[in-house]
Parts: C-alpha cells; structure tokens; sequence
DNA sequence: ATGGGGCTTCCAGTAGCTGGAGGGTCAAGG
DNA sequence: CCTTGACCCTCCAGCTACTGGAAGCCCCAT
C-alpha cells in the first residue's frame, strides 16, 4: 500500500505520515522503486496515533502509548498515568481560556462598538493604576493555543 | 532604564522584550553604550502587551490593538471586532478542549490502572470497527495546545 | 511519446518565544 | 589599578507538530 491509500485509511496527511516516519513512529517499509510499502499495522497505528493526538496527547505521550500498546505485559496503570497527566493539563488549559472568555466577554459587552473612540478594552489593557493583571494562573503553563 | 528595569515594570522576561523591539511592537532608544533606554511609554506598551498576550491575543492582533491605542481618533468598533474574533477562537478551543476532557475522563474513569494489562484506553485508541475518532469538530482549527 | 498524477527528498517557514555562547560594560571592593 | 560579578549586547539554535513548495523520479493510460 502507498502512503495516499495509507492516508486515506488512516485520515492522515501524507506529510504527517511522512513526519511521522522521520520522528521514527512508524517504520514503513519500502518498495524497490523507493516508495514506502504500508502494512496493514502500519496503517493501524497511524490511526491510533490519529485518535491520541485528537485527545490532546503530545507526540512523546504518543510514543509511549504506542510503545505500552504493542506490549502485551504493560500494567494498564502506565497507561492510565499518562492519561491522567494528560487530563490535568487539559483541564488547566480549560481553566485559563475560561477566564480568558470571561474577561474577554465582558469587555466586548461593555464596548460600545460605533465611531466614537471610548473604548473599555483599550482602557483595560492599557491601565496604569490597578493591577488588571489576567494571567495569574498562566505563569508557567503555556496558555492553550 | 535599561531592560531589566523595564523588565520587572511591566512583567515581562528580557527575553521577550528583546523580541518584541525585534519584531517593531515597541522600539526603545538606545544609550551611548548600545543599552536600550526604556522611557515610560515603553514600559507602558510592555505592559498592554502582556496584558493583551494573557487575554491570549495573537501578535498581530496585539500590533493592531497598539495602533488603536495609539490613535486618539479610533472607533470603538474596530477594537470591539478584533476582540470578538478572538472571543469566538477561545470559544473554539474551550469546546475542543472539553470534548476532550468528557472522552478522556470516562477513559480515565474506566480503567482499572492497576498492574494487569487490560486497558480500555487503549482499546478504544487502537479499535479497528468503530469510528472512534474524537476530533470531528477539530478539523481545521488548531486545537489548543 | 506524452501527459498527469503520485511518489521521493530536502529546505524553509509557521507562533512566540527561550536557551546558550561569546563578549562588552559598569560599579563596588581591595 | 585590578578584579569580580551583575548587568547588557548580538547572533544562532531549538522548541511543537506539522505544512508548503521546489526539483525530480516513477508509473500508467492514451
């Protein structure tokens, strides 16, 4: 199978494939003229890696889940582990945008939206007395998006 | 003032400060010694930047806001736009991102995470029948993250 | 033989910084 | 006067997870 059919099946770009192979997460083979040769498991873990990228997890996550698995002695607790970890940062991501939104939708409401320059969402922004400060939670977090 | 001052002003690390001068937001002077000098307005711009960066504004949204700032003859509207467009961006991801927490939870939730090897998370991620993929609505937007 | 589509590799760019190397500057202390 | 250490400078590289594009080979149908 050619990387198209193999993207098709899979859902993935062909250049996500090809990445993907690069950063060593599939090993296709390879036909005499050069072309990689998809097996079936390769375009099975290809939509693994599909539906685990779909549900947040990083390529790295992606590479241990691949690796737990093909292991048929894993403990469901390693994978569980980094679904955890996962939820965590999800929910942290959740957090900070929904503050985000709150801020943000109360400035729009109170923006009056015409000609005239008054603008509270200037003003907030550029306020020198009052710390208006939002990104308390987002210090080190890298702030969803 | 030189950049650490400006620095602990208005929150931000050197680092990004040095990158914001690079990409033009703000263009200090620079003393005899090639220091840049920070005067207020520039720790003033800093600070709306940070500001606008943690309501998760892009640059170029952020570059457009300045200018609007700048303007004392602006119309509200078009800052309220810019805002909104960003509103309806969080409003994206957070709907991405909780699509994620719902799927990944009950995964988290179903799994016994003890040392036997069954694991429905992973059962769902490698499942062969059923289209299981959670990121219909993910399709062009970046999800967060 | 020719055309078109698919395949290959490699290079560069995206967003928004961050880290580090290698080196200049400045004020205080000895 | 010299050293020490905290600053500051520039430039290059790297992070995540791809994506776009150029240049060129391969294969099949007409």
């Amino acid at each position: 199978m050619n990387i198209g059919d193999a993207s098709t099946r899979s859902g993935l770009p062909p250049k996500t494939i090809r990445y993907y192979e690069d950063i060593k997460l599939i090993l296709p083979l390879r036909d005499s003229n050069g072309y990689r040769a998809f097996r079936d498991s390769d375009v099975h873990k290809l939509t693994f890696l599909g539906r685990a990228r779909a549900l947040g997890f990083t390529i790295e996550d992606c590479r241990s889940l691949l690796a737990l698995w093909e292991d048929k002695e894993r403990a469901s607790a390693d994978v569980r582990q980094i679904a955890r970890d996962n939820l965590k940062i999800i929910e942290g991501k959740i957090s900070d945008l929904i503050r985000m939104r709150e801020t943000l939708s109360h400035l729009v409401e109170a923006c009056a939206g015409d000609h005239r320059p008054d603008c509270p969402i200037l003003e907030r922004l550029g306020k020198l007395d009052e710390d208006t400060d939002t990104g308390q939670a987002a210090d080190k977090r890298k702030v969803a998006g």
